[in-house]
DNA sequence: TAATATTTTAGGAATCAATCCTAAAAGGCG
DNA sequence: CGCCTTTTAGGATTGATTCCTAAAATATTA
């Protein structure tokens, strides 16, 4: 763990948000002006490889990260893009499973809607 | 609706790939080798909007086009990328309904697996 | 149907997130 | 401390997609 790779893990786990790589990257760069743009990228990525943190992608935007690693469904501001972890019930995609042979190897589920602060600017 | 949306059109629906705005690319031009790429991502854009389309975005991979409007979930190869159809069970997403107070505005659910393809080619 | 106004296209330049490259800097270790 | 390996900074590059502009197609009008 080099001194901005650790940088780069606090900025994700200090807080439940979710965030793009250039967020991060100036987040970081705060602390430690000299940090490249393209070592946040490359850490983020052996970040994601270890399972240490996750990978959101996001349509028409750039990808987020996500402190929680297990897997789970997000719920996503059409409007502003913030995300919120929800927990997933148990056996919701029992039904999948059964009839594609139990072979899923993973998931991805985001809700849309307008979140309270963009619903209200509107 | 000029003749390069149609083509483009005609080819999303001809069957049920759900390909690339390359691939509609290369098979648009084979009939109209004139036919200039930002044309195709226009007319995607703007069929997209209508909802004669869907767009499916997938995970560091180009976006893929659907010729089934209705919302669905999807089942997705992670070795090769391709993608498949599937239908949702009725009141699968309920719950999140329920809790978030019905203001869900759609969903993304994609199902990751390896086809048979790629697991025999393993 | 010819003239004019509007929309769309072809072709290529520009953008933007993300990746890759290379020499210099940091770490690890005996 | 010196040698070897890994990581970084900084910038160039890529790849999907969007944007720009003059020319072409289409629609509208008289």
């Amino acid at each position: 763990m080099t001194r901005q790779r650790q940088l780069i893990y606090d900025i994700i786990m200090a807080e439940p948000e979710h965030r793009t790589a250039e967020e991060i990257y100036d987040l970081a760069r705060a602390q430690m002006p000299s940090l490249a743009r393209g070592t946040v990228y490359r850490n983020l990525g052996l970040l994601v490889g270890e399972g240490q943190i996750g990978k959101l992608e996001m349509p028409d935007a750039p990808a987020r990260y996500d402190r929680e690693r297990r897997p789970h469904p997000h719920l996503v501001c059409q409007k502003c893009g913030k995300v919120e972890d929800l927990t997933m019930p148990d056996g919701l995609l029992r039904p999948f499973a059964l009839s594609l042979g139990e072979d899923i190897t993973g998931y991805e589920l985001k809700l849309y809607h307008i979140c309270p602060a963009c619903r209200k600017r509107a």
